[in-house]
RNA sequence: GCCGGCUUAGCUCAGUUGGUAGAGCACCUGAUUUGUAAUCAGGGGGCCACGGGUUCGAAUCCUGUAGCCGGCACCA
C-alpha cells in the first residue's frame, strides 16, 4: 500500500498525494485553470518539469507564463532544441552539441554534414519553416535517466562524435538525462522544459544570424556553426524586442559619429581614428575632466617614448608574451643600395609601446625613491598601439591605437588595499557623474603568466579585499570572478560598461603587479635602510578615450550632456534684419565659454529647426526683430516642445551653468 | 586570425535573365525675407572597393585581395 506525499504549497496549505503523482496532477487537482496555466514547477527551489514525479514530500510552486524570467527562459531553451531537431530533419547527418538560452532568445551550434558548406543566412527561412512544424505537431518533451555508458554508445552510433566526445567526460556517478522530443529525436540535456513543443508560440521567434564558433570556445578547435535566435512568449514580445533592436541601431556610435561629423575611420589606417574637430572637442573636454581628478587625487601627470628598443620590451617581458600584438620596427635606415636583410636579432629592433606601464617605472627608477616618496602615483595620457586581430576591430570600441588614462600607483604592500579601495572609489564616483551603472569582476591568473602561485594568490586575495572593504562584492555591482582572464603579470579588477545593444566593454581596471617591479629592478629605500621591492597597481577608469566616447556616445544617443556636447548652441535668424543682432549674441556667449554658431542663412526657421534638431545641438537660440528690439532670446532646448523666453543676460547665465562639467558644479 | 554576409554619388539606397548607371537627401547657382522639424527652380557629381578571369559585351558570372557588419577566438 503506496503513502502520500505530503506537497506543501507557497500558501501554507498541504496536499496529500498518491505516490507517482507530478506537479501537474496538484495542478489540476487545485484547478483546470491553473492545470492549462502551468507550465512548470519550483520543487524545493528547483525548477523542474511539470510532469516529473516527486521523489517524496516537496515544496511546490506552479510556474507559469506570469512569472516571466522562468517561463522565458524555458521557452527559449525549448527553441534551441527545436532548433537543433529542425537543423538535422532537413540535413541529415547535421551533428549537433551544445544550445542554451541567451539573454533575448537562444542558439544552437551544429555542424554541417560534410556534404554540404557551413550553413548561412540563406538556410533560416527553411529552418524557421521546420521548426513551426516541429511546434505545431506538439510533440511531448520526455524526460528519461540514462547512464553515462548509454549516452555515449548512442552518441558514437549516431555519428555524433562531439557529443560522443562530452558523453565521454561526464561525471559517473551523476544522474544524467535526455530530452524526447516525441518518440523519434532526442538531446542530452540537464532540463527543464515545457510539458510539449505545441506550449512553445510558433509566431514568436525569429533566427537572427548564423555565425562561426569553436567547438568548445577554443580555436585550436573545429569550428561550428552557431545559429541565433530571438524567442519570447508571443508575437508582441517578439515585435516588441525587434523594435528595440532598431531602436538601438540608431544608437550606435559608429553611425551617429558619422552623423554628427564627430570622427571616422578608413581602410587606410584601419583601427585608427580620425577624430573630427567636433568629436575631438568631446575628447578635450574629458581629458580637461580627468585631469582634474587625478590632480585632485595626489596623482603627478608624465609623458613617456612612443617608441622604445625591442631590449627594453624583452626586459619588461612584453617582447615574450605580448610580442604578436605589439607593432615592431626596424631601428635602422634600411640600406637602400643593396637592401639587405634586416637582421631578426631583437636587439635591432624597435617597437610602439603596447603599453605605458614599463616607461613609468622607468621614470621611478630614475633617483633613489625612499618609503617616504610612496605611494608614487603616475599619470599619463598613454597613446597605445597593438596589432589587434582585424576580427576584433569594433569602431571606437576596439581599436589599434588608443589613448588611456593610465596611471600606475608605486607602493608598499601596507598601502595597497588602502590605495585599492581609494580608487574603486574615485572610479565610482567618476562613473557616477556621468550617468553609468557599471558591473565589476575580477579577472584570475592566466595559463600564460610569469611569477609563483604564492604570489598569486596574495595578489587576487588583495584585490578581493579591497573590493570588499568598498562593498562593491555585490550582486547590484555584478560582481563576478573570472577564472584565467587575468594580465601575464597581474590579476584585474575590472569595471564594464555596457553598450545600445546590450554588449559589456571593459573600461576601468586596477591590476596589483609585482612582476614588473622585479623584472624591471624597481626598489625604494625603506625605513630599514634596505632596499625593497614596491608592488606597482595599473589602473583606468576611462579605459580608453576611444572607447569611453563610443560607449558616451550610444548612452546618450548622441544627446551629450551640455558641458561636452561639441556645439553647445546655435543662434538662427529668421529674417536677415536680424543678423547683427544673431552675431552680438553668440559673441557674448562665447565670451561667456560657450561653443557657439550662428545660422544666417536665407532659410525658413522651420528648416533651421529641423537640421539643428538632427543636429542634437541641445540649444537652438531663434532670433528676429521682436528678440533684437526687446533684447531677448528664444531658446529651444532640444527634446523639449516649449521654448523659453528670456532676457540675454538670463539666458547666457543659465547656459553657462548648465554647461558646467558635473565636478565642477556646486 | 576563423565562419557567414556585405562593399554602387558626400549620405541612405534602387539597379530584372550579363547589353554600357538611377532616386531622395546633401552640394553649387538663381529666385524667395520666411516666427519653431523639409520654399521653389535649375545644375554639377560615379575606376559600381581593388586585382585577375569568362564573354562580342561584366556593377551583374567565376576567382584572389582589402575593408566593413554579426558572431567566435583574442582584448581597453
Amino acid at each position: 500500500m503506496s503513502e502520500l506525499l505530503k506537497i506543501s504549497l507557497p500558501d501554507g496549505s498541504v496536499r496529500e498525494m498518491p505516490e507517482g503523482s507530478t506537479p501537474y496532477d496538484v495542478a489540476a487537482a487545485i484547478g483546470p485553470g491553473l492545470a492549462k496555466a502551468a507550465i512548470a514547477a519550483r520543487v524545493d527551489g528547483e525548477l523542474r518539469d511539470i510532469n516529473r514525479p516527486f521523489e517524496g514530500d516537496a515544496e511546490l510552486a506552479l510556474v507559469t507564463a506570469r512569472d516571466e524570467a522562468e517561463a522565458l527562459e524555458l521557452a527559449r531553451h525549448d527553441f534551441a532544441h527545436v532548433l537543433a531537431e529542425a537543423v538535422q530533419a532537413l540535413w541529415p547527418g547535421t551533428q549537433i552539441t551544445f544550445g542554451p538560452s541567451t539573454d533575448d532568445g537562444f542558439y544552437y551550434d551544429v555542424m554541417a554534414p560534410a556534404s554540404r558548406e557551413p550553413f548561412g543566412m540563406d538556410d533560416l527561412p527553411a529552418i524557421e519553416e521546420k521548426m513551426r512544424e516541429i511546434i505545431k505537431a506538439d510533440k511531448p518533451l520526455r524526460r528519461e535517466v540514462w547512464s553515462r555508458q548509454q549516452l555515449i554508445d548512442k552518441w558514437a552510433a549516431d555519428g555524433e562524435t562531439f557529443k560522443a566526445e562530452w558523453a565521454q567526460e561526464l561525471p559517473e556517478g551523476e544522474e544524467l538525462t535526455v530530452y524526447w522530443s516525441g518518440d523519434d529525436w532526442l538531446d542530452m540535456c540537464r532540463g527543464p522544459h515545457l510539458a510539449s513543443t505545441g506550449k512553445l508560440d510558433p509566431q514568436a521567434f525569429k533566427l537572427m544570424r548564423t555565425a562561426g564558433a569553436y567547438w568548445r570556445g577554443d580555436q585550436k578547435n573545429a569550428q561550428l556553426t552557431r545559429i541565433y535566435g530571438t524567442g519570447w512568449l508571443n508575437k508582441k514580445q517578439l515585435n516588441a524586442h525587434l523594435e528595440r533592436l532598431e531602436e538601438a541601431g540608431k544608437r550606435d556610435h559608429r553611425k551617429l559619429g558619422q552623423e554628427m561629423d564627430l570622427f571616422h575611420l578608413q581602410q587606410e589606417a584601419h583601427g585608427s581614428v580620425f577624430w573630427h574637430p567636433k568629436g575631438y572637442i568631446i575628447w578635450r573636454e574629458l581629458e580637461a575632466y580627468m585631469r582634474r581628478a587625478i590632480d585632485n587625487a595626489g596623482y603627478r601627470e608624465v609623458k613617456t617614448p612612443q617608441v622604445m628598443d625591442a631590449k627594453q620590451w624583452e626586459q619588461s617581458g612584453h617582447w615574450g608574451k605580448y610580442r604578436e600584438n605589439m607593432f615592431v620596427i626596424p631601428d635602422e635606415v634600411p640600406n637602400t643600395e643593396d637592401e639587405g636583410p634586416l637582421v631578426s636579432e631583437a636587439a635591432d629592433w624597435m617597437a610602439l609601446k603596447p603599453m605605458n606601464c614599463p616607461a613609468h617605472v622607468l621614470i621611478f627608477k630614475q633617483g633613489l625613491k625612499s618609503y617616504r616618496d610612496l605611494p608614487m602615483r603616475l599619470y599619463e595620457n598613454g597613446c597605445c598601439h597593438r596589432n589587434e586581430p582585424h576580427g576584433a576591430l569594433h569602431g571606437l570600441m576596439r581599436v589599434r591605437q588608443f589613448t588611456q588614462d593610465d596611471a600606475h600607483i608605486f607602493c608598499r604592500e601596507d598601502q595597497l588595499v588602502d590605495e585599492v579601495r581609494n580608487f574603486c572609489q574615485l572610479a565610482d564616483r567618476i562613473y557616477k557623474e556621468f550617468g553609468f551603472t557599471y558591473s565589476i569582476k575580477l579577472a584570475l591568473r592566466p595559463e600564460m603568466r610569469f611569477g609563483s602561485d604564492e604570489m598569486w594568490d596574495i595578489a587576487e586575495n588583495e584585490l578581493r579585499d579591497a573590493v570588499a572593504a568598498a562593498g562593491l562584492n555585490t550582486e547590484e555591482y555584478g560582481w563576478e570572478e573570472l577564472p584565467g582572464e587575468g594580465a601575464f603579470y597581474a590579476p584585474k579588477l575590472e569595471w564594464h560598461l555596457t553598450d545600445a545593444i546590450g554588449r559589456t566593454w571593459q573600461v576601468g581596471t586596477i591590476q596589483s603587479d609585482r612582476v614588473l617591479p622585479e623584472r624591471l629592478d624597481a626598489t625604494y629605500i625603506a625605513e630599514d635602510g634596505e632596499r625593497h621591492r614596491p608592488v606597482m597597481l595599473h589602473r583606468a577608469i576611462f579605459g580608453s578615450y576611444e572607447r569611453f566616447i563610443g560607449i558616451l556616445i550610444e548612452h546618450f544617443a548622441g544627446k551629450m550632456p551640455l558641458w561636452l556636447a561639441p556645439v553647445q548652441a546655435v543662434v538662427a535668424t529668421i529674417v536677415s534684419d536680424a543678423d547683427g543682432y544673431a552675431k552680438e549674441v553668440a559673441e557674448k556667449l562665447k565670451a561667456a565659454g560657450i561653443r557657439v554658431e550662428t545660422d544666417l542663412r536665407n532659410e525658413k526657421i522651420n528648416y533651421k529647426v529641423r537640421e539643428h534638431s538632427h543636429a542634437k545641438v541641445p540649444h537652438l537660440l531663434v532670433v528676429g526683430m521682436r528678440e533684437a528690439e526687446e533684447g531677448t532670446v528664444a531658446i529651444r532646448t532640444l527634446g523639449e516642445k516649449q521654448q523659453q523666453f528670456l532676457p540675454l543676460d538670463e539666458a547666457i547665465a543659465m547656459l553657462k551653468a548648465n554647461a558646467t562639467a558635473p565636478d565642477l558644479a556646486s
